[in-house]
DNA sequence: GTTGGCAGTCTGGTCTTACCAAAATGCCAG
DNA sequence: CTGGCATTTTGGTAAGACCAGACTGCCAAC
């Protein structure tokens, strides 16, 4: 259907910038507004490739041209023979990052390290104007931590959500964000540095006394305590990945084993 | 070839996601080296599907997958009958951060205060590894500050290219790309702050005493030092923003008359 | 009843061929 | 040199087929 359009209509503005509906765009869009409606819900897999196609009167390929957007944006992930489900929605901050480090996977290590500078600066920020309830908030973090019944399971996450607790308390918003999206990468890319970090019982417990430092100065509101303490925390950490990571970078590709 | 890992493993969650190699992914992947080489200019039309095709000895159907990631990422632009663009630049990361910003303005106030802080570490950083020839580079970027031939005009600028040449001396991409972009939201957002720093004599005294003390630091390889004459002039800075902008951050919509 | 294995089915990924429509190109008349 | 038209090129869509991995369900063995 849909032959050519009048001229005349053509030339009316109200009509010149339908920039030439594409069947997968359409399609890509309908899916769309299925997941934000609540239809799709995240992590739910949607109908296969065929059924949506006779669903919605397009080809197979189409609906797959619509896919590949949707996959690009992180909006959905699909795996052969498993199928298409809804991803919780992505940040684009966190892709452009990811990009950047799957581009040129030494940059990784740098990114630890600007993570860690601005740590130092979060800290100091945090003892300076956090809200009574954010130190109180790190201070529950902290003693959720000091208690002996802790399971060690917990210990990597507990960890990130001390230092996710300092982030708040710098109200700036777009460090959480930073933060939590260079967390999210770098817990990513190898998690499983984390949890050797806490395998030995000597590290865990220079970890906390850290901890405590950086959270009793960000109590008493003395930034530059907060920022020192942070820095010795920070060596700390960093010795214990050199010792552990042996020299450079853990390869991504590195084998599990 | 990475086979798969030990079934053990395998069932950790942390593990469970090893993408698969699929050939649009490096099609794709392949297209983005191109880009980043500058083997393919932006706005240059690249080859056409079919032929791509052929180069790569893949089908029509993954090249044009792998072209769907890109065009969804931005990357490049099809147009039909047209052909296929690498759309300008478009960096990914900077419009990330654009987009927070314009989500909320207020996030600008903080995105300066991360960049100050980075600085920090960058001069230590620099101060520790930089080669003989970044830290001849810094001090030529000085030299010419001094100059006092110097045309005023370009002192916004030199001041930039300074703190970039601090920035490569680190040796860190992430960080140089992180600072790049920074410099160009702010530079874009409220570049007549930056014009009107220099406006008074005593300041541009300041701050070229500033950059002297940083220089010099990481000339002769001292990190601590490096790092807290970055600070102070980062106060300083800070304090004639102050001064100047009067209260909160600037209106992003400020005439600059 | 539970468990383990196995086959059949379903799903996404890739390939091939074919056709459409719009843009780009080249050619020729004016 | 210019304007207009026909050809070619290019991206978009369609239909049919096959592969490999994941999922399902059934059945035998314990």
């Amino acid at each position: 259907m849909r032959g050519r359009s009048i001229p005349a209509l053509a030339a009316d503005p109200r009509f010149q910038e339908i920039p030439r509906e594409r069947v997968s765009d359409r399609v890509a869009q309908e899916l769309l507004r299925l997941i934000a409606t609540g239809d799709l819900a995240p992590g739910e897999r949607l109908p296969g490739e065929r059924q949506l196609a006779e669903m919605m009167n397009v080809s197979r390929v189409s609906v797959r041209a619509a896919l590949q957007q949707l996959k690009a944006r992180s909006v959905v992930q699909a795996v052969q023979g498993g199928g298409t489900r809804v991803v919780a929605a992505a940040d684009e901050l966190e892709s452009a990052l990811a990009t950047l480090v799957r581009a040129n996977p030494s940059n990784l290590r740098d990114l630890m390290e600007l993570r860690a500078s601005l740590e130092v600066w979060a800290a100091r920020r945090a003892a300076e104007r956090a809200s009574p309830e954010q130190r109180a908030e790190i201070d529950r973090c902290l003693r959720v931590m000091q208690d002996p019944q802790r399971p060690p399971k917990h210990k990597a996450e507990d960890d990130l959500t001390f230092h996710l607790a300092i982030a708040k308390a710098t109200g700036s918003a777009v460090y959480l964000h930073l933060m939590s999206v260079l967390s999210d990468i770098l817990e990513e890319m190898f998690s499983y540095h984390r949890y050797a970090l806490y395998a030995r019982p000597e590290d865990d417990r220079t970890f906390l006394d850290d901890h405590a430092r950086i959270a009793a100065a960000i109590a008493e509101a003395d930034g530059p305590a907060a920022a020192r303490a942070m820095e010795t925390h920070l060596r700390h950490v960093q010795a214990r990945y050199r010792e552990e990571g042996g020299a450079e970078q853990p390869a991504l590709n590195a084998s599990h084993a």
